[in-house]
Order: structure tokens, then C-alpha cells, then sequence
RNA sequence: GCCCCUGUGGCGGAACUGGUAGACGCGUUGGAUUCAAAAUCCAAUUUCUUCGGAAGUGUCGGUUCGAGUCCGACCGGGGGCACCA
């Protein structure tokens, strides 16, 4: 009998109406079983979906449906992170509103992920730009400035030319602004800062529980926090040579056991002893405005000489008071690290060397590697960095560098300069406060109003929300909300008189620090439900790319810490579980009129070449690298196109296929036919066997012929419950080809009438198996399949099957046998059979006795269930 | 410069704690079916081979009865951080 082909249009849609209309995945807090949270990072309404969101989402649906075939109960929600800087270009160049245009573009890319089958709790979806939600994220903000985490202060910003507002640290990737890529300025400005730096050392060590994160993730946000230990200390100024009465100029150094190798002292431009030196020396001072001037950009940085400027004044070693040093300005010495002064010793850190060339500095080897002759032991082009024996320095001679920082660090705790130990040990870190201050209309506002006389008062909670005016204007760069007298200018809430809003909205990776405790309760009058968020919290298994390994991912941490301090919550960590995706990647074509769209390009393939023609004129054009998606290389398939075709469930099985899910994965067009020819070979095998498995109860096969089918599915289904566990969905994928490829040939005897009862039972049981552990990945093709197979239950309504433990475990075992390692042949037994049983039998093969040539082994090792080799 | 990851057929990739290298898919080749095509099905597909075998997981060495897996050195590819004292 002929079976029509698989017609995605018209079942995909019909099993999501039934999914709907059961509501089967709107999820209940108040639910007994154990609970289970799968989040995907929320995606940014740019307007249409593309394929790393397919991926991003077919993954998290397969863990989703999984885990609710498992018993648990399921949160998966979907939301919008909906604020920023497009929207806003978009209102410029279109003459469109923010607030318009973002929405639209909500609506359709609902309506795209619909199209998915995704097993979202649609219920509790919301964009971080409604009302609702900035109005609790004012509510957090009050919170954290009344547990002292917020703070305002003037410093030099990171000012992004293009998008004219500031950037956080995190946000300038090799000295550019990370969405304009305009070379980013300095500025000072004043600017709100969440105190992510009160938590440097707890976000620090947490790391280390973190395990069901990628090692690489743990080590990023570790190098970023930057955790350093030293010395703090003091060196005395020699007063005769001060411009003030300064008496001592206050480094940081992590190498106190090189003091005797140091031969000057460099401080930063703007270094209050700097400025001081700077008021009496025209020509210091220039040097110090050249030093403020670069140091903008990476790129001047790399090619900026070390320079230095020395202003004369002299300091003390703290253990020769006849050793002077110069102090130098130098316009690599950060203001912000440290104290922004260190002491250079050239033999121990390259750039102090080559600084000291420059200048002409004494150069002495204070550390030498084990074994050297210290008489000898000279440094003159190359800095010896590494570990070693300390020479040349007094009464550290021969101590190894870790111990002489200690008794550096001990003999100057207990110095004393005007009563006042001279140094103390210091623990320091990169990591800087989180300035959120943006000069953007399209963010959540900050509740503060300036006053002329009371300063800065906050909004009180019951005048939430601070709302955003609607009527606004785009006509010139900058901030709209600044030109917006009306919503701008209120009175004080505190004393009545003039006072005006603050106009700076928050960064939008605010918006996205909490998100995911939000959706625990979205209808909470309050950030949250705290019952309901302790009880979700933390997200099971969160999903996302690794480009946000350090922002997204670290302000998250820290706000579940300040969430938890406001009373927010009461977890520490809000994700368990991190999985970071590879990237969905494709060729290029390049024609001589440039890039072209694979949609316009057809590729053939003969005997190893592949060739790329136009469809349009049948010209030949490159193929280019594999590379990104991205609309400017026109590499992009579109998911709509995708669906429309093939359907959801090809689109989602074939990103779940070949590539394990942390690596990139290549769309090829065969890929994507390879994983629909799945779809219709599953449909039409059980399609034709269907009338014949429809009367039939299923029952796994313990003996007899059709054994092996039972064994196949069984397998099968214990090993692609362990592959998803381990979210191995590549592996599990090709299980299920496995799977099927064993099972056509006895589904066709099927469809032909050929098969006795005890295998179409078998091979019914075989089938459910097989509809079940599809599933997560094809869902809408599994309920279909179930529904034809007579099934009475929707499989989204389906327990995970249970493996039968005899079937899986077989009871002879094939061991290969090697001969001096080498395989030579293979040796069936009992699976149980013990050592000397195994001894025995291998003897006797043939191939055995030939190797032997009537002599005895030297040695047989007997690998239980696994390997015989036989040493000669 | 520092830190991390990675290297397996024509391609994407399997191979659990050292134990049958190349599962599964893609591509290619041959065949069946068809008036023909699409679709589908069957077979072959690491290399060399005197058809007995031999070699083979970036290169060179080591440990082991046995190494893709462990150790050392080197080479290639990718990523992160970067005047951080």
C-alpha cells in the first residue's frame, strides 16, 4: 500500500492547536513534582528569528519535553529582552517609534517560534520594555540603593562616539563600543555604579561550585574578576626633593621579593604627586596631558612607546637609606589599579626592562634559575620572569621568590614609618563597579530626581513607575528625555521646590540580570514572589551562547546576590546548569558583483569538486570561507523559508544532528535533506506497517526471532535517555538512525503481512519506543506516528518509556583476541564466563595455535567483557 | 606577551574509567525500479596490497600486554585576556 508523504502543513499546526487547547505547558507553582527549569536566553526582538535561535530553542525544547516525559515539572518560559539602542536607530531612520517598532517586531517573532512546536509556557511570556516589568526594575533600584549597592560618583567613562552614551568595561572590546564599533573615548561624566565590586571575592570563589558549568566560562569570568595578591607599601619621599610634604608614595607591587632588583619608581599621570610636580614643571605637565590624551584605544596602545617622564623627585629603599631612587610618570601606570604608582625592577618584568634601556637604569638580576652561577648571571635584553633562587639581594640570597615575598612582607609589616607599619599585605582585583548610566531614551528610566537644594532624592516606590513619555523626538542626536521638559521637570519630592529627573536610563544587561527570577511569578506586584522564586530557582539548565560568558552571565550572578541582600530571594546562584552553543554557520558565494545569498546559488558536487553557479545567469561564482551567519556576508537561510519547506520538525532535528551542541554546526542544504528524508522514512515505515500494528498489544520479545528487535529498541532507549541527560543530542541522533535502519526490514515484512504475532507485538513495542524517544526532537511527527499506530494518549502526554534490563545486557559477549596487541580474530563466550574458561577457549582457536606454534604464552590478560590478548 | 581549548576518512563527527578506530549522517560510485526523471530500495566507500595481509587518529619520542585516549617536546587551528604592577 502506498503511503502519502509526510505533509509537515498540515500536521504541524494541527498538533500545536491540540497542544494549545490542553494547555500542556502552562505550568503550575504550586505543582508537587519536583520541579525543573530550562530557560534559553530571551532573544532581542530585532524582527525576524534566525537559525542560532532555532538551535538556541530546539535544544532547550528537547530538554524540556525530556525532562517532563521524566515526571518533572517544567517551567520553560519565553520572554522579550526588549530594550536598546535598534529600536531607537530604527525611530531615526524610519520615522517609527521605539515602542512600535519593537512591539511589531515582538509579534512576529512569536508568531516564528510558534511555528517552531516549542513546549513554551507562553502564559508567563513579557518583554522587559513593559511597563510592568522597568516598574519592579525601579522597585530593585530603590532596593539596592537603600542596602548601599548603588552609587553615584564622577569618573572617566567609556564614551561610545557613534551611540553617543557610555559604555560599562564589558562592554568595550578592543577599545570599541561592542555594538557600534566606533573607537570609544574618555569622558567624566557622573554616572550610577552597582557595587559589583562588593562581591569580587564571593563571585570569585563561587566559581568553583559552579560544575555543571564549562570549565572555559568558569575561567573567563575567574581572569576577569582578576584576583592578584601583594604588597602594599610605602616608600619614603626625600623631602629636599618633594613639592609637597607628602611623606611617602604609597605602590602596589605582587612582587615585593624583587626589591632589590628595583631601580625606579613610575606613578600615573594623573597620580596626585604627579599633579602636584606638574603645577612647578611646564614640561612635566605637557608630558602628563600627552599621557590623558592617548590611552583611548587599544590600537594606540599596542603601538604606544613606554615613556616616561622623571620628575625629579627621589625615594628611600626601605631597607638602604643611602639607595635613592627617581619617580618617573609613566604612561603605562593605570590611576584606576593599585595606587596607581608601582616600583620598577627591569630584570624581573619586561616592560620595566625595556623602560629602563630607554632611561638608562640600573639593570640588576635579583632572581636567577636553579643551578645558575650567580656571579655570572647578567639580564640584558630579556626579563627572567620565572621561578628560580634570589641572588643579589642581601638576606633573601638563596630563598626561593615565594619565600622571599614573605619575609619582605614580614620585615616591612613590622617596619615602622611615623608609627605606621610600612607596607601590609593587600588582596586586589580587576574587576570594576558596573557604571549603568546610559544617555538613551529606550531604557528602563532611573527613578532619581535632582534637586537644587536636597540633591539626589529617590522617587518613592508608591510614584512607581517613572514611565516613559511617549511623545518624544528624534530629530538630533543625544538623549531625547533631556529635551523633553515636561516629563523632565517635576518638583522635589522631598521639599516641593524645582528639581529634575535624572534623564540617564539603565543599561539594558540590567534588564536582563533578573529576567529569569521574573518568570517564576510575572504577575507578582513586587520583582518577585520570593516563595515562588526560591522554589524555581536556580534555573536547572540554562542555554545561550558563550558571547556572553562574562557580561550577561556575571551581572546575573551579582544581582541574585544584591536580589538576595533586598530580600528578594534567598538562592545564591541563579544558574545550575550552563550549556553555551555553538554558533550556526555557512558558506559564502561571492560573485563579481558581490556577496550572494545561498538562496540564489546553486552548488555541484562531481567526483570531489564542488562548484557554486548563479541561479539567475548560470555564471560560475566563489565559494567563499564558512563563516557566521550574518546579513553582511548574505550567508543567512531564513527559519521561515526552512519550515515552510520541510517542516519544524526537519528544521529542529537537523540542528540537534552531526555537530555536538557546544561547536559550531555548518547548514549545508544536504544536511537539511538528510534530516527530512529521517522524517518521511520513520513516516512511511510505519505508515505502511501501521494497519497491521493497530489491533496489536505491545510486548517486548524475551526469546525467539524477533528478540533482536526488542533488544535494538531497548538499547536504544536506554542509551539516548543517557545521551540527553549528558545533552548529547548529536549521539542521540544517530541512535535513533540506528534504531530505524534495524527496524525497516521487519516493518516492511510487516506492511507485507509476513510476520507472526509475537514479533508485531515486539515490533509494536519496538515502535512506541521509538515514537517516544523521537519526541523531544520531533515532536509534531511523533504524535502523528502515534496517532496512526492506533495511540489513544498525546505522546507530549506520555511518560518516558522504562528500558527492560534484560534486554539490554546480552548473554554472550564477542571478545576480540590480540595477539601481542594486535587484533587477530574474535572469540564468542558466555557473557559470565570467568578467567580460565576465557584462557581455555582462546587456546583452542586456531588462528591462537598458529601464533603459538606449539609453545606456551608468555602471559594471557583476560579484560572481563572486553578484550583477550595473548602475549608470545 | 599570558591563559585556555583543539587536531581522527572526501566532509560533519563516533569511540564509556587506556581495551575491536572510523558508529551515524552527508557526499561519491555501482546496481534495482522507471519510457524518463524525482522519490525510494540494495551494495561499496581510511590508505596500500602480491588478496595472505600491512600501515593508519598533526609530528617525534616515552609509559604499557595494549595508546586516538596517559606523559614530554614540537608543529598547525581556534578562543579569551591584555600597559593589571
Amino acid at each position: 500500500m502506498a503511503i502519502e508523504r509526510y505533509n509537515p502543513r498540515d500536521t504541524e499546526p494541527r498538533w500545536r492547536k491540540v497542544w494549545d487547547d490542553k494547555k500542556l505547558f502552562e505550568t503550575d507553582n504550586d505543582d508537587p513534582r519536583p520541579k525543573y527549569y530550562v530557560l534559553e536566553m530571551f532573544p532581542y526582538p530585532s524582527g525576524r528569528v534566525h537559525m542560532g535561535h532555532v538551535r538556541n530553542y530546539a535544544m532547550g525544547d528537547v530538554i524540556a519535553r525530556y525532562k517532563r516525559a521524566r515526571g518533572f515539572n517544567v517551567l520553560h518560559p519565553m520572554g522579550w529582552d526588549a530594550f536598546g539602542m535598534p529600536a531607537e536607530n530604527a525611530a531615526m531612520q524610519n520615522k517609527v517609534h521605539p515602542k512600535d517598532w519593537t512591539y511589531h517586531n515582538i509579534d512576529a517573532m512569536r508568531g516564528q517560534l510558534k511555528s517552531m512546536g516549542l513546549s513554551l509556557d507562553w502564559s508567563r511570556e513579557f518583554a522587559t520594555c513593559d511597563v510592568d516589568y522597568y516598574h519592579r526594575q525601579q522597585h530593585l533600584f530603590l532596593d539596592f540603593l537603600d542596602k548601599d549597592l548603588v552609587y553615584r560618583k564622577q569618573s572617566k567613562v567609556n564614551w561610545d562616539p557613534v551611540d553617543q552614551t557610555v559604555l560599562a568595561n564589558e562592554q568595550v572590546i578592543d577599545g570599541c563600543g561592542w555594538r557600534s564599533g566606533a573607537p570609544v573615548e574618555q569622558r567624566e561624566l557622573t554616572q550610577w555604579f552597582f557595587k559589583i565590586t562588593d562581591f569580587s571575592q564571593e563571585l570569585l570563589e563561587a566559581l568553583d561550585d559552579l560544575d555543571q558549568w564549562p570549565e572555559k566560562v568558569r575561567l573567563m569570568q575567574k581572569n576577569w574578576i582578576g584576583r592578584s595578591e601583594g604588597l602594599h607599601m610605602r616608600w619614603q619621599i626625600v623631602p629636599e626633593t618633594s613639592p609637597s610634604d607628602n611623606g611617602s608614595l604609597e605602590v602596589y607591587t605582587t612582587r615585593p621579593d624583587t626589591l632589590f632588583g628595583a631601580s625606579f619608581m613610575a606613578i600615573a599621570a594623573d597620580h596626585p604627586l604627579a599633579l602636584k610636580a606638574a603645577e612647578k614643571n611646564p614640561d612635566l605637565a605637557a608630558f602628563c596631558d600627552a599621557c590623558r590624551r592617548m590611552g583611548t584605544s587599544v590600537a594606540t596602545l599596542e603601538t604606544a612607546e613606554k615613556e616616561g617622564f622623571d620628575t625629579g623627585i627621589k625615594v628611600r629603599h626601605p631597607f638602604d637609606p643611602d639607595w635613592l631612587l627617581p619617580v618617573y610618570v609613566a604612561n603605562f601606570v593605570l590611576m584606576d589599579y593599585g595606587t596607581g604608582a608601582i616600583f620598577g625592577c627591569p630584570s624581573g618584568d619586561q616592560r620595566d626592562l625595556d623602560f629602563a634601556n630607554k632611561y638608562g637604569l640600573p639593570v640588576t638580576a635579583v632572581v636567577m634559575p636553579e643551578g645558575g652561577d650567580a656571579a655570572s648571571f647578567q639580564i640584558t635584553e630579556e626579563a627572567y620572569v620565572d621561578d628560580g633562587v634570589m641572588i643579589n639581594s642581601q638576606f633573601l640570597d638563596g630563598m626561593t621568590p615565594k619565600d622571599a615575598f614573605d619575609e619582605v612582607a614580614r620585615r616591612l609589616e613590622a617596619a615602622d614609618i611615623d608609627g605606621q607599619p610600612q607596607a601590609r599585605r593587600e588582596t586586589n582585583y580587576r574587576l570594576r563597579d558596573w557604571g549603568i548610566s546610559r544617555q538613551r531614551y529606550w531604557g528602563c528610566p532611573i527613578p532619581v530626581v535632582h534637586c537644587n537644594d536636597c540633591g539626589v532624592v529617590p522617587v518613592a516606590k508608591a510614584d512607581l513607575p517613572v514611565q516613559l513619555p511617549d511623545d518624544i523626538d528624534f530629530e538630533k542626536p543625544g538623549n531625547p528625555l533631556d529635551r523633553h521638559p515636561t516629563w523632565r521637570d517635576v518638583a522635589c519630592p522631598k521639599c516641593g521646590g524645582e528639581a529634575r529627573r535624572e534623564t540617564d536610563t539603565m543599561d539594558t544587561f540590567v534588564d536582563s540580570s533578573w529576567y529569569f527570577a521574573r518568570f517564576t511569578a510575572p504577575w507578582q506586584d513586587t520583582p518577585t514572589d520570593p516563595a515562588a522564586a526560591d522554589g524555581w530557582l536556580p534555573v536547572d539548565q540554562y542555554i545561550g551562547g558563550i558571547e556572553h560568558a562574562i557580561l550577561h552571565l556575571l551581572y546575573s550572578r551579582f544581582f541574585t546576590r544584591a536580589m538576595r541582600i533586598a530580600g528578594h530571594v534567598d538562592v545564591k546562584e541563579p544558574f545550575k546548569g550552563l550549556f553555551t552553543q555553538g554558533m550556526v554557520v555557512h558558506e559564502t558565494y561571492k560573485g563579481s558583483a558581490g556577496w550572494l545569498t545561498p538562496a540564489e546559488v546553486r552548488v555541484d558536487e562531481h567526483e570531489g569538486h564542488r562548484r557554486a553557479f548563479r541561479l539567475d545567469t548560470g555564471d560560475e561564482v566563489e565559494i567563499g570561507s564558512i563563516e557566521k551567519m550574518s546579513k553582511s556576508k548574505k550567508n543567512v537561510v531564513d527559519p521561515d523559508d526552512i519550515i515552510a519547506s520541510y517542516g519544524a520538525d526537519t528544521a529542529r532535528f537537523f540542528m540537534l544532528s552531526d555537530s555536538p551542541p557546544e561547536r559550531d554546526v555548518i547548514w549545508t542544504e544536504s544536511g537539511v535533506e538528510g534530516a527530512h528524508r529521517f522524517v518521511q522514512r520513520v513516516w512511511r515505515l510505519l505508515g505502511e506497517a501501521a494497519p497491521a500494528l493497530l489491533e496489536i498489544d505491545a510486548k517486548p520479545a524475551k526469546e525467539g526471532d524477533a528478540v533482536a528487535i526488542s533488544r535494538a529498541a531497548h538499547k536504544t532507549l536506554k542509551a539516548v535517555g543517557e545521551d540527553l541527560e549528558k545533552l548529547a543530542f548529536n549521539k542521540a541522533v544517530a541512535r535513533m538512525h540506528e534504531l530505524v535502519n534495524t527496524l525497516s526490514g521487519p516493518l516492511s515484512d510487516a506492511a507485507a503481512g509476513k510476520n507472526d504475532a509475537a514479533t508485531l507485538a515486539a515490533l509494536k513495542d519496538a515502535v512506541s519506543i521509538l515514537i517516544s524517544i523521537m519526541a523531544p526532537m520531533t515532536p509534531h511527527l511523533s504524535e502523528e506516528c502515534n496517532s496512526v499506530i492506533g495511540g489513544s494518549t498525546l505522546v507530549a502526554e506520555t511518560p518516558w518509556p522504562e528500558f527492560d534490563i534484560d534486554l539490554v545486557t546480552e548473554d554472550t559477549v564477542s571478545l576480540p583476541v590480540q595477539i601481542n596487541g594486535k587484533k587477530r580474530g574474535e572469540l564468542t563466550i558466555a557473557r559470565d564466563a570467568d578467567q580460565l574458561t576465557v584462557e581455555q577457549a582462546v587456546l583452542m582457536l586456531p588462528f591462537v595455535q598458529a601464533a603459538l606454534s606449539g609453545n606456551t604464552p608468555r602471559k594471557i590478560i583476560v579484560v572481563p567483557q572486553r578484550i583477550v590478548n595473548v602475549v608470545v
